[in-house]
DNA sequence: GGCCAGGACACCA
DNA sequence: TGGTGTCATGGC
């Protein structure tokens, strides 16, 4: 049992998943910054309203005040927090690449990392989303579900950090971006189907006794 | 009413 | 380096 058989089973049993939702390289930035800690359809929401109210592009954006895209995206959670977030990343965006988000795409994949995680308000987490979903650079995006479903088939520490995991993937698969797309997307919808319960629920995932489980026909002691 | 959602950061020891 | 508090809406 190896990465590479689990996102077999993992695709075959959601499908291809299309990953990013968004119009533009531009867009899967600021949905990657709005959708920190709050689900994806409250970040949607967010994203509706900067689009209905013409404040989704790179120029909108550096016209408009903080208050207006606090005020935008209050269905995203954080507001204030993330208003500054894109602040930041527009005002990165607009002194060191003149707000072209392919000039800024031009820099090799760490050059670009060191970068985004310059900005303040994008991490680890969201800048590699940039990278991979916006760019389209190979690196494996690492998120709560990403840990909680691999520490629990016992492939990585509960207390790995980010970079533990990434490290645990990266070095076991093939480094195409189109394959960690897929994946990291897989992982998402399995763990959103499967795996929401807390305190780490023992049937989860690939326990026999798990319908997701069987349904993809893993078992823990078939890995 | 409580928990959770595709985190990140400031602050502290 | 690691732990904790903070930021906040919307669905279930």
């Amino acid at each position: 049992m190896n990465l590479l058989f689990i996102f077999k089973r993992l695709k075959r049993r959601y499908g291809p998943q299309h990953w990013w939702p968004a119009k533009t390289p531009f867009e899967v930035i600021v949905g990657a910054i709005l959708t920190q800690n709050a689900s994806w359809e409250n970040a949607a929401r967010a994203i509706q309203n900067l689009r209905s109210k013409k404040i989704l592009s790179f120029s909108a954006m550096k016209k408009a005040d903080t208050a207006a895209l606090s005020s935008a995206i209050r269905p995203a959670g954080y507001f204030n927090v993330k208003a500054r977030r894109l602040k930041n990343f527009i005002g990165f965006l607009d002194k060191e690449y003149s707000g072209d988000v392919g000039r800024l795409f031009r820099e090799d994949l760490l050059g670009l990392r060191e970068k985004l995680l310059g900005v303040n308000g994008i991490g680890p987490e969201t800048a590699d989303s940039i990278i991979l979903y916006a760019a389209g650079k190979p690196i494996f995006v690492v998120d709560a579900y990403t840990k909680r479903v691999f520490s629990r088939l016992g492939f990585v520490k509960e207390t790995a950090s980010y970079g533990e995991i990434q490290d645990y993937f990266m070095k076991r698969l093939p480094r195409k971006a189109e394959l960690f797309n897929e994946y990291h997307a897989l992982i998402v919808e399995h763990a959103k189907r499967s795996c929401r319960s807390k305190p780490l629920c023992a049937s989860c995932v690939l326990s026999s006794s798990c319908a997701y489980a069987a349904s993809l026909n893993f078992s823990v002691t078939s890995l």
